[in-house]
DNA sequence: AAATATTAAACAAACGTTTGATTAATTCAA
DNA sequence: TTGAATTAATCAAACGTTTGTTTAATATTT
């Protein structure tokens, strides 16, 4: 029992870190929405930083392999390269929504000094490698001469801006408070069709 | 002195909340980088959480204000105000990168649930208000029948990402760590290039 | 002199963490 | 297979700090 304790614990701090922060959820808070002991944090991680950098060892491997997988792949054609990454991330990022936002919040944030600098890291190399891939379609004059980087960016940047906050996603979907927009799959079809059509046009259209 | 005081305050309050987040921020932290007394930001506030009120109330008319202008202009053509306001917004949110890093926070975290909602409302209200502006050009069979709502997601989200954090987006850059990407003024004309290109081809194109 | 601003000190509450006792699970010789 | 010995897991209580906030005295402005 003593693994899955450790990820049952896990779940419920990504969670509760995605909605109220790493200072703004104490371990009282994650103890009870767990439902185990204020010890049994610091007696399965050591620390509450240490229950952060568990979480990040467990789950970040994230889009890295991917990437650099299809980066590899001699087969496909970059333009169904960058589609299947599109289709990858909206359904990475929106099926582990709280952990995404979890993400967001750590790489915003400048006081974990570790976790910063890691995730900042991993952003960028995963940002550089995705554009590396957008590079040679230009090479190839497949594509247009894009900002391979900035492209990217707002690849990523759609998907997240989304993921910021559901109840402005329900607002804007005109769906009801309370309502699950991210494991709706009608909705991550609209977004996966959308950033498609809008990167092909960037990327194609004379 | 006093309005200065409160203003000096509020500056480094959105520094220091963007870096560290509102509770990974103590008020003696923000006293000793402020200056002044830590018993000055009640005296002048009330509360802790006040202050993000006052500098949300201070600062948060934001973009509204300009895009109901244009939403209202009959001179100027759809494509013109959607280029108009990237311009804008890239200008807004980058010279106030800190401001807008510290809203995305407060967006993001339920903790406080004033603020929380305020800036969904917020949030939902600009972007569909700008997305009736695409709407329109739609109508008059101007542009492409895009999906209006997520095109403006993609919009700001672009801009956002880059601002999510500093480190990242100078090593994106390949500048030094310490650089300050945002200030700088090509930078900022290549993202709003960027942005513009995309929307563009995506909204014109058959 | 009255009102406003500033201060150091003190407050209770909440924090992450540790402790020492207790229970549950596992090990292993007989 | 049993039953003592060892390890792992769980718990309530307490620890020392840090937190946001208040106080009461002092300084400055008006």
């Amino acid at each position: 029992m003593a693994v899955d304790k450790r990820e049952h614990i896990m779940e419920h701090a990504i969670s509760l870190f995605a909605d109220k922060g790493f200072e703004g959820t104490s371990i009282r808070d994650l103890a009870q929405v767990a439902g185990v002991n204020v010890a049994m944090v610091n007696y399965y991680f050591g620390s509450k930083e240490k229950l952060v950098e568990a979480i990040l060892e467990k789950k970040s491997s994230y889009m890295k392999d991917r990437i650099e997988e299809l980066e590899a792949n001699t087969n496909l054609s970059e333009l169904d390269k960058i589609d299947a990454l599109i289709e990858d991330y909206v359904n990475r990022i929106l099926n582990g929504a709280s952990f995404h936002k979890f993400l967001y919040k750590e790489l915003m944030d400048t006081k974990r000094d570790v976790i910063h600098t890691f995730l900042n890291n991993s952003f960028a190399r995963n940002t550089r490698n995705f554009s590396a891939i957008i590079q040679k379609g230009i090479d190839k004059k497949v594509f247009r001469e894009v900002d391979p980087i900035l492209t990217v960016t707002s690849i990523i940047g759609s998907i997240s801006q989304v993921v910021v906050s559901k109840s402005m996603c329900n607002q804007l979907l005109l769906k009801p408070e309370g309502n699950e927009p991210y494991a709706d799959e009608a909705f991550k079809q609209r977004l996966i069709t959308h950033i498609k059509s809008m990167i092909h046009a960037h990327l194609l259209v004379k």
